[in-house]
DNA sequence: TATATTTGTTTATTATAACATACATTATGC
DNA sequence: GCATAATGTATGTTATAATAAACAAATATA
């Protein structure tokens, strides 16, 4: 039964994969990891494609689909808002 | 940050899904466990929605996408073939 | 009903993910 | 250049995922 993506692999590109969203919105390691209540150990060993634990990956998952909401709520709001005067 | 679907729903529906794959290809825990080189408390466990590895998950949904493309080639290839003499 | 199979659960053990900390190396800013 | 921050690694410890085995309860099968 070939395999044309391995479990490796995988586990690879979604290290690579928190390692752009992180660099995205500018948070270090350590930052995501004080964020996520996690040690940066943990997150340095997701992001180097080693094995890791359910909640880990969807802790930092649900993270950046948090940041990307609150990141798209308030564009839209600037958007809606900007050439509107303040007074 | 309100979170619509938590981590603990998260894994629950995985680990139903995984009971309706193995429902699906009619294979007991202990089947799909030994076709996954894996123990069967392993499945037992993702199926009640406790925390695993990204090893188990990808392992287990690999396998169900395998056995799916086999079902699918054999169920293509009996249908290419019916209404064709054997002689 | 009786038997066999499957599943849920427990116990003891092993492997390893996660933690805390420190330190060397590599960027990044002044 | 130097100083600071960020990252990669290492060490020792703790928590827990995974294994192996056994057993009872639930389900399916004869």
């Amino acid at each position: 039964m070939l395999e044309l993506v391995t479990i490796k692999q995988t586990k690879e590109e979604l290290g690579k994969w928190c390692k752009l969203q992180r660099d995205r919105f500018e948070l270090s390691q350590q930052e995501l990891a004080d964020q996520l209540g996690i040690s940066r150990y943990t997150i340095q060993k997701f992001e180097s494609g080693r094995n890791s634990t359910i909640d880990t990956v969807l802790k930092i998952a649900h993270h950046f689909e948090d940041l990307e909401k609150f990141y798209n709520g308030v564009k839209s709001y600037n958007e809606q808002n900007t050439n509107r005067s303040l007074y």
